[in-house]
DNA sequence: CTGTGGCTTCAAGTCGACTTGAGGCCAAGC
DNA sequence: GCTTGGCCTCAAGTCGACTTGAAGCCACAG
């Protein structure tokens, strides 16, 4: 089967070339050998990328995720952190939607009261105490 | 009224002395005064500390909190950018709870499968291009 | 009078995830 | 032959949000 060099994986995958070399740096994916100096790939590293965006998405960082997908194909990955890290996302969640319904009554709620209106106090013990380790925007 | 000094407010807003110093040096936060060297504040500046970490919670970077909280204590707020942001968390919480629910499945559905899985390909699917700007947990 | 604790300043370091830059190889096209 | 494009390596830079370290002031306790 057809091996892809650099520049196509990061076409199709949507990441810089940078990136791939950083993530084979880190052990995330690997070539499968050379052609001269270049780089060859397989199709299989496509879906290993989604397997490594998913985990970004879901909030695991690269070593992480290194981890979890061995050196293999197959995703080693622990259920119970699985289910552990579902339950953070859930708590996220819900967070947020508390948020984001906080925020779209500050939109409509007049600005002078924001400070005695009870819905933003209630914002903002939601809000406090917060204390990031990560950050997500999209 | 009292005033409180630094270590107090850090004590009462659970935030490390450095934080409120970063904060005041980047004008998020301002001093009523010095006690000799020492930083005075007024309560107040718990509450825009709660505020603070409210828009910190809804993905806001300190400068555009800066630009919101004006120098005085009533919050500025720009209403679109309440409402936009509110629509950029309503896609996060979308996002985020198709990742929770797909893990929980991923925790429960038989390893070999995973990739065959269409549960697991619909989340694959869900994560890719994924393009991180900030990351959050809890 | 000497700690000790809590504050001060300022500069520099940290962390994660990349990106950028400098300098170079190699094959194809003109 | 020469340029161009795509790849290569390795080191260093970037960004945001803080933290840490060094060096020092000041007040109160023992």
């Amino acid at each position: 089967m057809a091996t892809l060099d650099i520049g196509e994986v990061a076409r199709r995958a949507g990441l810089p070339t940078s990136t791939l070399r950083f993530y084979e740096e880190r052990g995330l994916i690997a070539a499968t050998g050379r052609n001269g100096l270049r780089r060859q790939f397989d199709a299989g590293v496509l879906q290993r990328l989604a397997l490594i965006s998913l985990g970004r998405a879901a909030g695991f960082s690269l070593d992480e995720i290194a981890a979890m997908l061995g050196s293999d194909g197959q995703p080693t990955i622990d259920r119970a952190q699985l289910a552990a890290r579902a339950d953070e996302l859930d708590h996220s969640i819900r967070r947020l939607t508390a948020l984001r319904d906080s925020l779209r009554h500050a939109a409509v709620c007049p600005a002078a009261s924001h400070l005695e209106c009870p819905s933003f106090q209630k914002l903002l013990r939601v809000a406090e105490r917060y204390r990031p380790r990560r950050k997500s925007r999209s």
